[in-house]
DNA sequence: GAACAGGTAGACCGATTGGTGTATTTCAGG
DNA sequence: CCTGAAATACACCAATCGGTCTACCTGTTC
């Protein structure tokens, strides 16, 4: 195990960082609850941005396999896929340490200070990258299960998923999720039945 | 008109805050924006906090004034009130102003450090409000279009906004605003057949 | 056992944060 | 003209921010 204090770091940061926030966690905090030295970090990490984007790379990539392991361990068909997607966000927002979507929020804190010429803040970039993937991903499954317009589909489902979160975060109603997952349905049948006509 | 300094903070503050986020933006900044002496601020607002729910509450306001009214204006009957609606999102969005939701980045800035029995920080409470407002607004429109689940629709066009905003603020596609129209132009529809049928 | 890398403690840095205290100025209304 | 409220400038506060620095310690590996 490679310096398990970086580990230790990220994993620290990662739990500080979802529960209040990026700009709201500082150096200090981060350090005390890794049990880890000043020096340590910055031994392993530049700055502070570096450490957030490392901690979102992470739970980026986390959040993919966990997430592609949970659609195609619970559906076989195409079609089963594209809505299992959904039920995987009805589980995540189960869990009781779910506190919205975290690239969301990076995207609301490092994005808000773009300015022109300017590039943006990589933290705000791995956000966009985690969305993107996401849309891709639901194109190619909409593309499978023989949507007819299988990137209209994946933009709306891919809204539905934002909104999802978003809502689940202020106010954890089930209802809404519910609905949305309804309304999930309702998209992907209207588009297959429409390559069928 | 009553102490314009008053006004002159809150739009020296909308401004920055739209641009740049509430955390980022400290106290120094808004004054001198503003063009006032820094006493001057914690005379007419005790803290920060206090500032911050004012803009949030004076943006509230204007939102639900001018949207209704783009609305009402824009729209005859209950069906055609209910898209005009989206309608108006996509004219906020084309506005170059235009930077997300500000009080969805308000829930993320503020909703995230909630513990348990301390009430959540009053700015939060506002996004919440306007989330709400928003929620039952549609619940209304949909209930006067005949739908045959008011609420049930009302919560999926609320998801379905909530994530054109958050897609709009990272990206201003409007290729996903036009698709989530789309969704939202079926949902509506079918809601309104299920009540017909 | 010496060299070396990884880690630690803690002082220290300049800058900035939200907020207060004090004394002074501006200006309209009685 | 005088009073009183509104606004000003500016010093000042403790706290925190991200980050650097030095010195020391603790293992492992030649």
């Amino acid at each position: 195990m490679p310096s398990s204090k970086r580990t230790d770091l990220l994993d620290a940061a990662e739990r500080l960082f979802v529960a209040h926030g990026f700009g709201a966690v500082g150096i200090q905090q981060v350090l005390k609850e890794a049990g880890v030295a000043r020096r340590t970090l910055y031994l392993h990490f530049a700055s502070k941005d570096e450490l957030v984007v490392a901690v979102l790379d992470r739970l980026d990539q986390a959040w993919r396999e966990s997430t592609s392991a949970y659609v195609n361990r619970s559906a076989t068909t195409p079609r089963e896929r594209l809505s299992a997607v959904f039920a995987a966000l009805r589980a995540d927002v189960g869990r009781s340490e779910f506190s919205g979507c975290v690239f969301a929020r990076a995207a609301a804190e490092y994005g808000a200070g773009q300015r022109r010429g300017v590039q943006s803040h990589p933290a705000l970039a791995a956000a966009v990258a985690h969305q993107s993937w996401i849309r891709d991903w639901l194109t190619r499954l909409a593309t499978e299960a023989g949507a007819a317009q299988p990137q209209t589909l994946a933009l709306q489902l891919g809204t539905l998923f934002d909104g999802a979160m978003t809502c689940a975060q202020t106010k954890r109603c089930p209802r809404a999720l519910d609905a949305a997952v309804g309304a999930a349905e309702l998209l992907i049948d209207t588009a297959i039945d429409d390559a069928r006509a």
